[in-house]
DNA sequence: AAAATTAACATGTATTTACAAGTAATAATC
DNA sequence: GATTATTACTTGTAAATACATGTTAATTTT
C-alpha cells in the first residue's frame, strides 16, 4: 500500500537548488550556474533542468532574464509564514510556536460553511481543531482548522503539539498540500480572536478563508485564519 | 524600435483556452479535450500544449489529473479584481469605474519609501498619482501609485479615466506587467482612508503594498492599495 | 580612442520520440 | 452476477535536437 513513489529528477533539482538558496550558498543577486552547466553537473537534460528552474522561479527564488542567466532572488524565507511557496513546503514552522486551544474532534459540519462542500464531504463528518501560533512569543495566527473525516484513522489522538498538522498528514497518511485557493478580508476583532491575539476587541485583523486540495482526491482541507498584523504583515507572490 | 514581438504558439492556445472557458464554452466540470487532441486541433506538439495547460492549471483555471484528463475549474472570473492571475490579465477592469484623486505628477520619492529604490530609480523621481475604484458604486479600492521615471514621455497629461493604468503602460509604452510581490496587513482606516471609502473611521481596512516588475529592466510599479472588504474580499490562488 | 561588428554564451521556443504511471471501461474468468 | 484481468487512453517524466533571440565581451574597423 505504501507506494513509495520515485522523486523526479526534476524535483531533486528543484530541492537542491532551493536549499542551496535558502542556506545561503547562492545569495541574492548571485547568478546561478547556466542551464547547460546544470546539465552537465546533474547529468540531466535541459529541459529537464529547465522544469526545476521554472519551478523555482514561479516560487519565486530566482528570476531567470533571457541572455543573461537565473538570477536569485530568495524573497520567501524571513515571511513566507503564509506563502506556501508553490507546490513545495507547507507553512513555515521554523520558529513557530503552536499552541492547541481544541484537540481535533469528530463533529459535524457547520451550518453555512465558509465553502460549498460534496455530499460525501458532508455525510462523513468533519475534524475540528483550533490553535493559536506564536512568532518570538507574539501570538500571530488563530487557525480553525477542518478537516472531512475520510479514511484518517486515530487523527483525533494524535500529539499536534510539536508536529505541525501539514507534517502529520504527510508522514502518517502521506497526504501532500497540492493547491489552495484564499479569501482574504480586514475584520474589527471579535472577544474570543481579541483574547488569543492578545488585540484590543475591534482592532483590525486579518481573516483568511483557504481551501487547499490534496493528493487524495475529494480530500479538502480547511481553514479559517485570523492574524494579527501589528507587527508582521503576510507575504505573497504573483 | 517597436519589436512587434510574436507570439508563442502556446501563449495563443492559453489565451484561446482561457476565453473559452470565461465564455463558458468549457463549462465547470467539463474534461477539457485531451493533450493529443489538442495537438492535432492546433497543429502543436504535446510539450507545447503542455505548456499552455500547465500555465491555465498554475493560473487556477483548470486542474490536471493523470489518467483522467484537464478538468475545467474556472474560479478566478468573479472575484479576480486584485487576482492577477498569473502574467496574463491585468487587474479585471471589466465593471471597476474609476476616479483620479491626484493626476500623474512628476515628484520625489518618499523618504521611507516602502520598499527599497536602487540608486537610478531615486535619481530619476517618480510619477505619482491616486485613484480610487468603485464596483457597483461602492467604493472599494483606494490606489497610491509610484512609478519610477524612467523614459515615459508625457505620462503625465494623459487620460487615466477610461483606460486603465495598466492599459495605457501597454498600449503607448509597450510595457508589461511580468510578476510582483506583495505584503498584506489590516489597519484601521485614517481619516483620509475613511472619506475616499465611505466608511467610519477606524473600520478595518486591507492594506496592500505591492511591486510589480515589468518588461522593462529596472523598470517596477508600486502601489499601496487600501481595500474595502466589507462586501468584498480579495481573492487568490496558491 | 571610440564606435561598430562579431562571436560566444545565455535563455526562449519548438519538434520528435519514448516510456512510466494513473484511470476507466471492456473482456474474461470464476 | 461479481470479481479479476486486460486494454485503451489519459497525463507525467525524460531524452536528444534545432533554431530563435537577448546579453555580454572581445575583436575589428573607423
Amino acid at each position: 500500500m505504501v507506494t513509495l513513489k520515485t522523486v523526479p529528477q526534476y524535483r531533486k533539482l528543484y530541492e537542491i537548488l532551493r536549499k542551496r538558496i535558502l542556506d545561503g550558498v547562492y545569495k541574492e543577486g548571485d547568478l546561478l550556474p547556466s542551464e547547460n552547466e546544470l546539465c552537465q553537473l546533474y547529468g540531466m537534460t535541459r529541459p529537464t533542468v529547465r522544469q526545476s528552474l521554472s519551478t523555482l522561479s514561479s516560487d519565486g527564488y530566482i528570476r531567470k532574464h533571457q541572455g543573461k542567466g537565473s538570477i536569485v532572488h530568495n524573497l520567501p524565507k524571513e515571511i513566507g509564514i503564509l506563502s506556501v511557496s508553490g507546490t513545495t513546503s507547507a507553512v513555515g514552522d521554523r520558529k513557530l510556536k503552536t499552541t492547541i486551544i481544541v484537540k481535533p474532534v469528530l463533529m459535524q459540519w457547520p451550518e453555512d460553511f465558509m465553502f460549498p462542500l460534496t455530499q460525501l464531504e458532508k455525510e462523513s463528518g468533519c475534524i475540528y481543531m483550533e490553535r493559536v501560533r506564536f512568532l518570538e512569543d507574539i501570538p500571530i495566527f488563530y487557525d480553525i482548522t477542518f478537516l472531512a473525516n475520510l479514511n484518517l484513522p486515530r487523527i483525533t489522538s494524535r500529539q499536534f503539539k510539536n508536529k505541525s498538522l501539514f507534517q502529520i498528514l504527510r508522514d502518517y497518511y502521506r497526504i501532500e498540500i497540492k493547491s489552495g485557493e484564499q479569501r482574504i478580508k480586514a475584520i474589527p476583532a471579535n472577544t474570543k480572536i481579541s483574547r488569543f491575539l492578545r488585540l484590543k476587541k475591534d482592532q483590525p485583523v486579518l481573516h483568511l478563508e483557504r481551501k487547499m486540495e490534496t493528493n487524495i482526491p475529494d480530500l479538502f482541507l480547511y481553514s479559517s485564519i485570523f492574524c494579527n498584523t501589528e507587527k508582521y504583515s503576510i507575504f505573497g507572490r504573483f
